[in-house]
DNA sequence: AACCCAGATTAGGGACGCCTAAGAAATAGA
DNA sequence: TCTATTTCTTAGGCGTCCCTAATCTGGGTT
């Protein structure tokens, strides 16, 4: 119950637990540590700070929640690194599969007047690159791609998922927010979207990390999928 | 001997020792200690890594020396550092006596990517805000204002103490790189420059931290005097 | 010669963030 | 229900970078 001011390791747990939550998988330690690929017993310990920075409290069922200032600072951090990407590929140019680990470096490291400066020079854009809004409550819902029937017409919303790997793949695909076409196929191995540039494929695991506004929607999913997890014990963000 | 990469620490390190080498000040623990406002025994554990790590040598009167290694690192550093107030200035519109700060904790966060496109948004600008080269071997030696005499014409070539404070003073007083005109009076107190756009009054403390093209230029200082020291125990850059 | 001083060095700590090893608890399968 | 797997937690450490207290050293002072 003190802290002036998370230190950048806890604003790096803050902003992982918000993107978990957000991504409506469990907010556990064992989540958190296969997301920033550090040991248990380390994230034990930070999230014992966080708690008792007044960050975060612990569930009977051992989950985590935010507080009520806790989601405001993680929903801040979140929110000034996705501007920081939108910075950097509007202004400086810099491909947008590769600002996600760019924005984590230096976020840490803006005063309050280079924060402003940045958001005066991003113009009026509320989105980073990769679709998910920077300012609050304009998120779409949308659908995950890997549902949506063949022969529906389809806009991409966001990537769920920054991995820097999995950005590379899909910016070679030829897709990123704001493009628009038809499904063309979707079956096990991939799924294509048919647009006015051409074919874009991406294999089906991929198309569960992509969010799409699509006509006719495809019903809700009963369980969110695991839509982050990279590998068995390594999630991206 | 190790080291593949400095740490953030040691790059600061180098950063001051490559200032305080550049001011023509004895190399020292103890004038690192001042400069970093850290204690001696921390400067002195420190420089026991740099050296470790092949970046300083102690000479036999237990002053420091880079090594070659050590004096490219350090340069490069702080020419990087130098870049960094440009953009800073040039492209996000920052204040030029707020920079070098901001720098300060931007520069050990980005990458050789980020690097790049921030020298190419700079153009072709050679110097920081304060007037020192971003680039090597073109630095004008100059003289300080407070050794020229009066009706002396003048132009402002760099700032030699990068003290916030300082700064802000300077800009307060209307000086900055570049400008141009006659020095009107010089006495104990202070020292005040003519130029086209008014005159501007700064101290002769001050004037000794401002390096300036005279005509004519008065003969050089014997002893180079410790433009650095802000009070006894605290030195700026 | 006894002294004083700045600077260098040694000794002993501390906060933070990270780790491995190992035990405890809870959940899921068989 | 009983075991297997996962998750949580405790214990004990480590590296980096910083500190205070105290001692050592090489010059100058008086």
């Amino acid at each position: 119950m003190s802290a002036e001011t998370a230190t950048v390791a806890e604003q790096e747990y803050l902003e992982i637990m918000f993107w978990i939550e957000e991504a409506g998988l469990p907010m556990t330690g064992a989540n958190i540590a296969r997301a920033m690929q550090l040991s248990p017993p380390t994230v034990h310990e930070m999230v014992g700070r966080l708690i008792s920075d007044g960050y975060v409290e612990r569930n009977p069922d051992k989950s985590l929640t935010f507080t009520e200032s806790g989601r405001e600072h993680a929903s801040y951090i979140v929110r000034r690194h996705r501007m920081i990407e939108r910075f950097l590929t509007d202004v400086l140019d810099i491909p947008w599969d590769e600002v996600h680990e760019e924005a984590e470096r230096i976020e840490h490291a803006m005063s309050p007047v280079l924060e402003e400066k940045m958001r005066a020079a991003i113009g009026d854009a509320t989105t980073c690159p990769h679709g998910h809004p920077i300012v609050e409550g304009i998120r779409e819902q949308g659908s995950l791609l890997a549902d949506v029937e063949v022969g529906a017409t389809v806009v991409v919303l966001r990537f769920e998922n920054e991995a820097e790997e999995l950005l590379h793949y899909l910016r070679r695909a030829g897709l990123e927010p704001g493009v628009d076409g038809t499904v063309e196929s979707s079956d096990e191995s991939s799924v294509v979207i048919a647009s006015a540039d051409g074919k874009h494929e991406v294999s089906r695991s991929v198309a569960e990390t992509v969010s799409v506004r699509a006509d006719p929607a495809p019903p809700p999913r009963a369980a969110i999928p695991e839509q982050l997890v990279l590998s068995s014990d390594r999630y991206g963000r």
